[in-house]
RNA sequence: GCUCCCUUCGUCUAGUGGCCUAGGACAUCGCCCUCUCACGGCGGUAACGCGGAUUCGAAUUCCGCAGGGAGCGCCA
């Protein structure tokens, strides 16, 4: 059975990256019918807060990655950890260092200056006497050989362990660490998968080392290469939004962002689009590659478009009807929003985008005194036809709206851009919108009637 | 500084020794369609970081170099 696990630290909302590599865990659980658990890692007190752990719970249910087991908290696993550290220290694998903060500080700071990688010179290594004095714990790394593991998307990758030092695995406090906490949860989860940040490589044979200190079996390891902003550099706020939520805000699907969030850095063959069920037939970590990718805004977009045209109605429904909310654009009068939606489509790359475009379905226009100026003399014939020959129509139909539009424009010997700009104008208070015919229909006989009033007064 | 990782069009990528005068997608440019904006259609510009080596033959293998990134915490 696989087993994999997405276990961000709850210090902040569910950033690309993190949502990237939680879609990585899922998609390949799902694939080989395993299990994928949320793990929040919580032991850092000072940092960690309840609305992060809401704010990342949040962004997996907006993306649909459900998770089989958990949200376990490490800070709920310290007696679990206080006894494998227990355990450590009477096995003689891990011993009490009394070096102070000062010390240590030194240390660090005399071998940068002797060019020299810092790092921990094992002085309380072999003590054999308690002290009373404040104490951290220490791992006993191996002194020599070296560790190597087979990246799944890397492929072979080896560390010597004369470049690590005893790394502490609990605190003065008694917390335990980082390092230490991963390896115990992921031994006591029996995660076979270890799919993460490739910001970590360099922490895995240390945790290799804990790991087989401890006997367990070793996880397969997969290091995904993190994104990029587009300027080549770390993703960051200054580069637009970084939170996955935050893309909700902006307008976009959740199945455009999954989309664009897997390709990068994943494909298969030339194909571009995939479905939900696609990707979990043919996902593997394997293929992930091993390149750093820059997020590409414009490409999201035209995902983002794809699927508010081809998309499932009721989600692009829902998230539209929300960014009406947010505008404060009450529909209750106005067209069904599937109506709009299906007009608006084509011309919006976000639902922000199609909910703002799309006011004067639902609200009153302003004609400003600027564009009265394309209402001209000779017009304002074709436009009292127009609007009489709408008062009267027999059905409110597209198809009967386009036949009287284009009589007139005919009778008047107009070229229908001529007609149907101003009254564009008219309708809308703008210069775009969908269709004209599909415009009028939409708006409704009442409000075409009284826009068309407004200007022939 | 040390260790580790990475390197195909502007961007995401295909490519695993001959199918590559390097393919697709986004973006961009031009044309067509057209009542606006779009959608769509057609076409164009555009890349194997550099240098060696192996080989009949290298984007694909090996070695250097350069550039970029990560890690080196009583953070995760």
């Amino acid at each position: 059975m696989i087993r994999t696990r997405f276990a961000p630290s709850p210090t902040g909302y569910l950033h690309i990256g993190g949502a990237r590599t939680a879609l990585y865990c899922w998609l390949y659980a799902r694939k080989m019918q395993g299990k994928f658990i949320l793990r929040i890692e919580d032991t850092d007190r000072e940092r960690s807060t309840a609305e992060s752990v809401q704010a990342i719970l949040d962004g997996l249910v907006w993306l649909g990655l459900d998770y089989d087991e958990g949200p376990y908290y490490q800070t709920q696993h310290m007696d679990r950890y206080r006894e494998v550290i227990h355990l450590l220290l009477e096995q003689g694998k891990a011993y009490r260092c009394y070096c102070t903060k000062e010390r240590l500080e030194k240390l660090r700071e005399a071998q940068l200056a002797r060019k020299e990688k810092p790092r921990y010179d094992a002085l309380c290594r072999n003590l054999t006497t308690t002290q009373e004095d404040s104490f951290v714990i220490r791992f006993k790394n191996p002194t020599d050989g070296i560790v190597e593991f087979n990246d799944l998307i890397r492929g072979k990758l080896s560390f010597a362990n004369t470049e690590l030092d005893d790394l502490i695995i609990a605190r003065s406090d008694g917390m335990p660490t980082y390092n230490f906490t991963v390896v115990v949860d992921d031994w006591d989860m029996k995660i076979t998968h270890v799919i993460r940040g490739d910001d970590h490589i360099n922490n895995t044979p240390r945790q290799i080392n804990i790991l087989r200190a401890l006997g367990a079996t070793l996880p397969h390891y997969a290091h995904v290469p993190m994104i990029l902003g587009s300027d080549g550099k770390r993703l960051s706020k200054r580069h637009g939004a970084v939170s996955v939520l935050q893309y909700r805000e902006e307008g976009f699907l959740p199945a455009a962002l999954i989309n664009y969030l897997v390709r990068l850095g994943w494909s298969h063959g030339n194909q571009e689009i995939f479905s939900i069920e696609e990707l979990i037939h043919y996902f593997d970590v394997t293929d992930i590659n091993r390149a750093p990718a820059a997020f590409n805004q414009e490409k999201l977009m035209w995902l983002n478009q794809h699927y508010i045209k081809t998309g499932d109605p009721a989600v692009v429904m829902k998230e539209f009807a929300w960014q009406l909310e947010k505008l404060g654009i009450y529909t209750a009068n106005g067209p069904p929003l599937n109506e709009v939606t299906h007009a608006q489509c084509e011309r919006v790359k976000t639902l922000r985008e199609m909910a703002e475009r799309s006011r004067y379905f639902y609200e009153e226009v302003i004609v400003t005194d600027d564009m009265r100026t394309h209402f001209t003399a000779e017009l304002m014939g074709a436009l009292v036809m127009l609007r009489d020959r709408l008062a009267h129509l027999a059905i409110w139909t597209k198809e009967m709206i386009h036949e009287t539009l284009m009589e007139v424009a005919k009778i008047h010997d107009f070229k229908m851009g001529k007609l149907a700009q101003p009254v564009r104008i008219a309708l809308t208070g703008g210069s775009v919108s969908p269709p004209i015919d599909v415009t009028i229909y939409l708006i409704g006989r009442k409000r075409v009637i009284e826009r068309l009033n407004h200007i022939l007064t």
